[in-house]
DNA sequence: ATGACTCCCAGTGGGAGA
């Protein structure tokens, strides 16, 4: 099966190239970040006449994130259960015995900043309620925008955005507990051409220089791990007019 | 260069994103 996630910046602006793209990737399942729009405006009758079942979780201006699948997701989930969160960032399901579950992480802004304190409390409470989350489903993919750069590699310009946000040591280091809970980088299962990138900044020319930083991501369980086929980032929306600033990320899992 | 673009809500500008 096919699984993706895309910050599409925008579902209002972005849909008629998100139907584009499905029509040219039939994934089984794609979460969607920064939907930016209330549930009484998301565009279901669109998404289910292209053959989807959708559900979503979004608010005003910010955020909102959803989940699109080819058969229904069943025990659906709207945020972290527990974390009182007035932002809306999670959307999980359960599609062909796969736990999907999608994330627009908070951006954090800068270190040491109210939204970096903020970042930082979202990925603890994250990272307790996936170890319950595996305990239950084995079978478990993580994705999204985690907006972390896990590595040196995954940026273009290391020294710039050297303990830069995204690139700090903390936000690492809470990629690497996710990690600790036995999720795999499926990107990062396979070898993969220098500077790959995920989002390309609008301004500078930076999708033409191919200036970016890698901060989407596909993790996958232990049990997951060895059925894992390929894992890449799909530039072609990228090149469209109107794009969103970040590209999406496809996995293709025996199952 | 604390810029540059895009989106949103707003309302003849400003916040946020990353």
């Amino acid at each position: 099966m096919k699984l993706a996630t895309w910050n599409v910046n925008s579902l209002a602006v972005r849909l008629p190239q998100l139907l584009a793209w499905l029509a040219e990737n039939p994934v089984d399942a794609l979460v969607l970040q920064e939907t930016k729009l209330t549930d009484d405006k998301f565009p279901a009758a669109e998404i289910e006449a292209a053959g989807y079942q959708v559900v979503f979780h979004g608010q005003k201006t910010y955020n909102g994130v959803a989940l699109l699948s080819r058969t229904p997701a069943s025990d659906a989930l709207r945020n972290i259960p527990g974390f009182d969160d007035d932002q809306a960032r999670v959307i999980a399901g359960t599609v062909r015995g796969v736990r999907v579950v999608g994330g627009y992480f908070p951006n954090g802004q800068a270190p040491g900043s109210d939204k970096f304190v903020y970042k930082m409390r979202w990925l603890t409470a994250l990272r307790m309620w996936l170890a319950t989350e595996l305990a239950q489903h084995p079978q478990l993919v993580l994705m999204g925008d985690f907006n972390i750069a896990p590595d040196d590699r995954d940026v273009y310009d290391p020294i710039g955005w050297m303990d830069q946000i995204h690139c700090t040591k903390e936000e690492r280091a809470h990629f690497q507990a996710l990690q600790g809970l036995g999720l795999v980088d499926a990107f990062r299962l396979f070898e993969q051409p220098l500077k790959s990138w995920s989002w390309w900044e609008y301004r500078n020319l930076a999708f033409r220089k191919n200036q970016g930083l890698r901060i989407d991501h596909i993790l996958v369980s232990e049990a997951l791990r060895s059925q894992v086929q390929t894992c890449v980032i799909d530039k072609l929306p990228r090149k469209n007019e109107r794009p969103s600033d970040h590209a999406p990320v496809v996995v293709d899992i025996a199952a």
